[in-house]
DNA sequence: TATTGACCTTCCAGTGAGTGGAACCATTAG
DNA sequence: CTAATGGTTCCACTCACTGGAAGGTCAATA
C-alpha cells in the first residue's frame, strides 16, 4: 500500500509516517517509482505506533516497546517496567497540573472580573514570594548607564 | 544589577533571562561595558514572569498578564478571562492525562511482570481497534518491490 | 604586572514530535 | 492536453528554553 492507505488505515498523518520513517521506527519498502510501499506488517507497526503514542509514550519508549513486542523471548517484566516509569511520569505531571489548578482556580474564584482594575491574580503573581523586600541592590555599577542603545533584540513582540 | 543579580533574586536562570529579553519580555538597559543592567523594575518583571511561567501560562499569555499589570486602566475581566482560559486548558490536559492513566494503569495491573513474554499491555498495543480485519489492501501496487535500497533515513536509531 | 577565575557577551545548534509549505514527479480521469 | 490527486524531497518553524564555544571584563591575588 501507498502512505495514504496506511495512513488511513492507522489514523496517523502521512507527515507523521514519513517521519516515523525518518526516525527509523518503519522501514517500508520502495516501488520502483520511488513511493513508500507498506507491508501488512508495516501497517500493524504504524497502527501500535499510533496507539502507544495515544497513551503518552515517548518515541524511545515506543521503539523499545516495538522491540520488544517483536522479540519472542522478551521478559513480560521489561514492558511493565517501561509502561511502570511512564506511569509514573504521569503521576507526577498530573500532580503538578493539579497543584496549578489548585492555586489558579482560587485566584480566579477571588477576581470580581469586571471593569475595575483590581486584581488578586496580578496581585499574587506581583507579589514577591521569596526574599528582597527591599533587596538594597547592593550590587555596584560597572559604569554609569546609558539608554539601550544596542539591545539585540529581534522578534520584538510578534510570534515566530 | 548585573544579570547573575536578577537571576538570584528571580530564580530564574540567565540563560533565560537572556531569551526573554530577545523575545521582548524584558528591556534591561546596557552599561558601557555591554553588560545588561537591570532595574528594580526589571527583576520585578522577572519574578512576575517566574511566577506566571510556574503557574503554566504561555510566554504569549505572560507577555499580556504583564501588558496588564503595566496598564492602570485595566478590567480585571480581562486578566481572569486570560486565567480562565489557562484554567480550562489544564483540566483538558488532566483529563487527558487522566484517561492516560486509567488505562495504563489497567495494563500495568495485568501484566504479571516476569520472565515469561505473554504481555497484555503489549497485547493491547497490539490489537486491531478500528478497523480492516482483512484489510484487502485494494490499493493497486504500481510496480513491482524491490528492497528499500533508497529509505533515504538519517539518524537512524539513535537521538540525534 | 601577569594571571587566575568568576562573570559577562554573542552566536550557533539542539531538544520532542511533529507540522506547513514549496517545488517537483507519477498516475489517472476527462 | 490538462487537471486533480497523491506521491517525493527538503527546509523552516513550533515552544521555551538549554548547552556550548569563543571571546571580552572585572576584581583579586601572586
Amino acid at each position: 500500500m501507498n502512505i495514504g492507505d496506511v495512513a488511513a488505515l492507522s489514523g496517523l498523518p502521512a507527515k507523521t509516517i514519513r517521519y516515523y520513517e525518518d526516525i527509523g521506527l518503519v522501514k517500508p519498502l520502495r516501488s520502483a517509482n520511488g513511493y513508500r510501499s507498506f507491508r501488512e506488517s508495516d501497517a500493524h507497526k504504524l497502527a501500535f505506533l499510533g496507539r502507544a503514542r495515544a497513551l503518552g509514550f515517548s518515541i524511545e519508549d515506543c521503539r523499545n516497546l516495538m522491540a520488544l513486542y517483536e522479540d519472542d523471548h522478551r521478559a513480560s517484566a521489561e514492558v511493565k517496567d517501561i509502561a511502570e516509569h511512564h506511569l509514573e511520569r504521569i503521576d507526577e505531571k498530573i500532580a503538578e497540573l493539579g497543584e496549578m489548578r489548585a492555586t489558579l482556580a482560587h485566584l480566579v474564584h477571588a477576581c470580581a472580573g469586571d471593569h475595575r482594575p483590581d486584581c488578586p491574580i496580578l496581585a499574587d503573581l506581583a507579589k514577591a514570594s521569596k526574599n528582597a523586600p527591599q533587596p538594597e541592590t547592593s550590587t555596584k555599577q560597572t559604569s554609569e548607564q546609558h539608554p539601550g542603545q544596542r539591545p539585540g533584540q529581534r522578534r520584538i513582540g510578534q510570534r515566530g
